[in-house]
DNA sequence: TACCTGATAAACATTT
DNA sequence: TAAATGTTTATCAGGT
């Protein structure tokens, strides 16, 4: 199944491969070049993300990843990290993202109502990453295919009346893509037929690329990748709302942004993100709390009049990238509907 | 046009 | 034995 994994009950215990994945040709996270364009009057304008209505795929609604997030996001920057066209770290340098200006999740994510598919169309994911949907849904990253197929079926409702060759399509996929792992059931505990599926570690970034561009391909507006004023502060290394606003600045009675934005941050959220990289490891994960010991860490985001901004304990390793490997964790999570679940830790 | 990828269909073997 | 599951092959469509 997975080529240099031998016999498929063996610990993964490898380091994921390398970042090649994410940084495709076709990743607008190329447009984070140390030399960017300057700003132009193009970036957004207009901004909800803390607007009462959350879209359905904000993935800061309730963003929480299962605990499969990918440790390359996550680990310390190595000086390949630096020489890395899309490193990020001052951001998190300075502990803030300025989210109103780089990640305008609510217009990001989530298309107009009018163009949302209905429940009979044909959903934009491959097999493959319905699978791959699936299992990460799955408390224990595992599934039967029957699980596999139910899933689709509830959180897909296309699928409910669709043709049945999409099962053989999902079971194709299962056994011809890389990206999937059969695990052998103990004979003593086994139930009904068949094998569990889980994801192959090593493929779990392509399979989030995936998902990337497919979200990519269906937001009608522009990458934040992309923005000029994200990119400008770059490149500058400072912005006129964030600069040196750190925990310190908000936990403190002074809560100005600046003195020229004397204006109050007001907590909006306080989200758990999931930054631990779990292993796939059979015996480990399948009894582990996904909230116990799970290396979540905290952060908050505040709004101040137009703006709004991701606050990061100074210790976290989020740049950019994770930051939207966490959004397509979170969007994924939502379509099965359980991010709400997840995070209250009822499993 | 060639190549790649994904979807679909089908045949067949294995397992429960 | 039937149904579910897993594997393999072939074909087609769409994109690059």
């Amino acid at each position: 199944m997975c080529p240099g994994t031998g016999s498929q009950m063996e610990n993964h215990t490898h380091s994921l491969p390398s970042l090649s994945p994410i940084h495709s040709p076709n990743n607008p996270s190329k447009a984070l070049s140390p030399s960017l364009p300057q700003p132009s009057a193009t970036a957004p304008a207009s901004l909800s993300l803390s607007s009462p209505s959350l879209p359905l795929f904000s993935p800061f609604h309730s963003l929480q990843t299962s605990g499969g997030l990918n440790s390359h996001c996550l680990s310390p920057s190595t000086p390949s990290d630096q020489d890395d066209l899309t490193c990020l770290n001052w951001l998190q340098q300075k502990n803030i993202l300025p989210l109103s200006k780089m990640l305008s999740f609510s217009q990001f994510d989530a298309p107009p109502i009018s163009s949302l598919p209905s429940s009979l169309t044909k959903p934009p994911y491959s097999f493959s990453s319905l699978i791959f949907m699936a299992i990460e849904d799955s408390p224990d990253k595992k599934l039967p295919v029957r699980g596999i197929y139910e899933w689709i079926v509830s959180n897909f409702p296309y699928y409910k009346t669709a043709p049945s060759g999409w099962r053989n399509s999902v079971r194709h996929n299962l056994s011809l893509s890389k990206s999937f792992r059969r695990i052998q059931r103990d004979k003593s505990q086994s139930i009904g037929k068949g094998s569990l599926w889980c994801v192959c570690t090593e493929y779990r970034p392509a399979l989030l690329e995936v998902l990337k561009k497919i979200h990519y391909c269906h937001s009608n507006n522009s990458s934040l990748l992309n923005n000029p004023v994200l990119l400008e502060a770059a490149d500058h290394g400072q912005n006129a709302m964030c600069d040196s606003l750190a925990i310190s600045d908000l936990d403190s009675n002074n809560p100005t942004l600046s003195s020229s934005s004397p204006c109050s941050l007001i907590p909006e959220h306080e989200e758990l993100v999931a930054i631990q990289s779990v292993d796939l490891t059979e015996e480990t994960e399948s009894e582990k709390d996904p909230l116990a010991d799970s290396g979540y860490i905290e952060f908050h985001y505040y709004q101040c009049e137009q703006y709004q901004y991701l606050v990061l304990p100074g210790n976290s390793d989020l740049d950019l990238e994770t930051v939207e490997i966490l959004q397509l964790d979170a969007e994924a999570q939502e379509a099965a509907g359980s991010l709400l679940d997840l995070a209250g830790g009822n499993h």
